[in-house]
DNA sequence: CTTCACATTGACGTTTACGTAATAGCGCGT
DNA sequence: ACGCGCTATTACGTAAACGTCAATGTGAAG
């Protein structure tokens, strides 16, 4: 990560962090709404500081992996006051450890989803070898498709 | 998994299924509606074959990793139909390894959520054993947990 | 024969996660 | 002064994934 962005003192406008992790303002706005960010303001405009981006970022790990907002509002509060009483941390204790299972979960069914698709595409490329080998998708076009992944911060350069 | 589900001739009734996979006869007709099952009939009634019940498990996945019906309809009818002539099978090929892509970005993503809960779990569990050691939840809690997860088929036994 | 439990097909309601105007204010370049 | 572009709030609309009745049928049990 370019460490401008990491630096306490940088603030970011809506519109810059929509760019950069492609989402609209309406949906920053929204998880405003819920509770999942509450960003500071200058007069009426909002002002995202680094911990702002971050917590962004988290959210949109979270929805990329099935999460529902609530869930992670869940996490987040919890996550956030790490003190609150020793009850009060026992308690998130044990949910964050449930997360742990859930996650621990959906890991094995993405590994088994990997599976079963790399399975299949060798057998189709076998497949397509033996009769149209004219047809295979060349490297250079699955570089291609690994270039254009459309997951994390987009890099954003002055032009 | 017991072999006697995964006899080709065995067939199971909606509620069966539900059961064991822990959800409801709607959300099953539902699937059916927007032609991700199929399943036999018996007059009105509806008759899953072993392969319906594969088919439903693969849903099920789909679903807890954050995919949409249609997303896994789609990978679903590619998954089925091997054949459909040569370039056909080149669009399906791309189209798999999109999914691979996509599929290991949601890996990563969850690898990362893994990583923060448990250092988050190992600073918590710090702070208790300093503040109030009597409230660190029992290994035997842990376990519990563990053995309530709720995601693979649910083992149906004769009573 | 009746009741009961489960099945079916509609049809309408609900929650989630935004999209899409409509309206209005602020800074700035010309 | 005037439009342009960005921002804001309010409000209504919408697609997805079912939930929840209502009305009906049907086979097995008592």
């Amino acid at each position: 990560m370019p460490s401008e962005l990491r630096r306490p003192e940088r603030a970011f406008t809506i519109r810059q962090l929509c760019v950069e992790f492609k989402c609209t303002p309406r949906a920053l706005r929204f998880y405003e709404d819920k509770g999942l960010l509450s960003p500071a303001r200058q007069g009426l405009n909002r002002v995202y500081s680094y911990k702002d981006r971050a917590r962004l970022q988290l959210i949109l790990r979270g929805k990329r992996v099935g999460l529902s907002l609530s869930e992670i509002r869940e996490i987040l509060e919890l996550y956030a006051k790490g003190d609150g009483g020793a009850a009060q941390n026992a308690k998130a204790l044990r949910k964050f450890r449930e997360r742990i299972v859930v996650f621990e979960q959906k890991r094995e069914d993405i590994d088994l989803a990997l599976e079963e698709l790399r399975t299949a595409c060798a057998r189709m490329e076998q497949m397509l070898a033996d009769s149209r080998p004219d047809l295979l998708p060349s490297a250079e076009e699955y570089d291609k498709i690994v270039r254009a992944r459309v997951d994390g911060p987009h890099e954003v350069r002055a032009h």
